[in-house]
DNA sequence: CTATATTGTGTAAAATTTACACATTCTTTT
DNA sequence: AAAAGAATGTGTAAATTTTACACAATATAG
């Protein structure tokens, strides 16, 4: 429901919020070295006194990091090593040191994680609730990583370190299971627009495993032949002749994604659907 | 591309990455009252210590305020000021204050600024870069907000708040033209696949009004018999039995938007398309 | 060599999307 | 009062997309 009403008390209270959003101005204002006052708006010439009058939050990432083994989708979590959460298991993440971007931070606590570069890696959603962390403020933002569970065989994997699957979840560290439902929620809607998936399978797939893909991290069953048909249709899959092997039955080609074509063919969606 | 090549080197890098990343939870944890080393996982025991460890970033929020009129998308926005970028136009923002949540800080703004409560509000992106503030390090999470811009005429519009077509804007301040970019593209998307644009419209609206709103922030034009069947298709169109007034030709009908009926029945859609 | 498991393939029906034209109704102009 | 102008309101046929559904071929395991 987001309509709109407007009474007295609604106009009255805006009428007070600008005279307090004129006084915090003033008080910024008064950081200032000196004051410009030849047009109507007062002019802040020292934009760092103005930037240090600011209230500083301790920043954090936190990375849900989703691979994919046993036909299920998994997210990689560590055991929190706060007390006050013992035994419960969080996301990747680190502060945001002063002078670096966050996606970069992002970055950081993947390939200090995980040992590998290049990782598919998005922003998703800031959480910024005062009492988030019980060691008083932290804003957080968190990104959606990617990435094919088998190269990340890096010995990193200590007892501390775990692939859980993101259906069977139990109470988790700060606001954690909130992000990562946030982040599969996004997930689940991403990869039916973007061709995501793909990182989280090897470079060369069969068709299945890019079905069962599908099916376990949207929760639905899918039409073998349409789903085929449907990729073959959108024609960015390159047949690499090869089959596959170790399976205890009739092997199945082999695909790679034409990510270079897709770029270049990208399609615009259009189409009211709600 | 976001294919992934592991290499000597990468392997390396991941090593010495790991022993960083040791050492800092170690300078972490060298803050803790107590070390608890009965088991492999040293437990901090005191979070608020920890947190005031954390490098601290001055936190703000920035909306980019929609509004529909004359046929136009248009965004609000302020003269900044800051001499630095003298006569250049920004978003509406504040810092987030120490004990509020983010979205809340959002809202603040928004009901200081136009003098509206429980106006549509949704988080878009974080943005972090280390210089995008000239006062130093400023983090920003931006938000996109719609609203009718008729109900909006509340004497707040002095002349450094001005409505701005989003199809001109001129150089801004800070990275807000960034900002606005990544809003737009979030509307542009989201309005496919959500009923936001009625917040942008009256609550009774003619079924032209809705598809002008449409073309403008799609930038396409629709054709008007199928736009038609579209939203009659859908049912959520309450026809309120009123006729526009004071158009110089043939008035249309007059809806409404079955927000309740849209909640109870939202569709989930499904289909790989990209 | 037999059983088992999975691959690979096509078609008909249903649903959705697209393209497209004309009579109606109100306002403004003459 | 009549005519011109401008936008509303409406239906259908063709094209495209989605859905449902079955069987032969090929590999492995026993």
């Amino acid at each position: 429901m987001y309509l709109i009403h407007i009474n007295e008390n609604v106009l009255l209270s805006a009428f007070y919020s600008i005279l307090a959003l004129n006084q915090r101005l003033f008080m910024y204002n008064s950081f200032n070295d000196s004051i410009n006052n030849t047009s109507e708006l007062t002019l802040i010439t020292n934009p760092k006194k103005l930037v240090d009058s600011y209230p500083a939050v301790p920043l954090t990432v936190d990375c849900a990091i989703f691979g994919f083994d046993d036909n299920e989708l998994k997210v990689l979590l560590i055991r929190s090593d706060l007390e006050y959460f013992e035994g419960k298991w969080s996301l990747l993440g680190d502060v945001v040191r002063a002078t670096e971007d966050v996606d970069e931070a992002a970055n950081r606590v993947l390939s200090q994680r995980t040992g590998m570069d290049d990782i598919f890696l998005e922003q998703v959603k800031a959480f910024g609730s005062p009492n988030r962390h019980p060691g008083g403020r932290v804003v957080t933002i968190s990104y959606c990583s990617l990435l094919n569970i088998q190269h990340h065989q890096l010995k990193i994997l200590d007892n501390e370190l775990h692939w859980h699957s993101v259906n069977q979840l139990c109470d988790m560290a700060f606001d954690h299971k909130l992000i990562i439902d946030e982040c599969y929620a996004w997930l689940q809607k991403r990869i039916q627009e973007h061709p995501l998936a793909f990182n989280l399978l090897p470079e060369k797939f069969s068709l299945r495993e890019l079905q069962t893909l599908y099916e376990a991290i949207l929760g639905v069953t899918l039409d073998r032949r349409n789903f085929r048909k449907k990729f073959f249709s959108m024609d960015f899959l390159i047949d690499v002749g090869e089959y596959e092997t170790d399976v205890p039955h009739r092997p199945g080609k082999l695909y790679k994604f034409n990510f270079d074509k897709y770029e270049q063919n990208k399609r615009v969606w259009f189409g009211i659907d709600f």
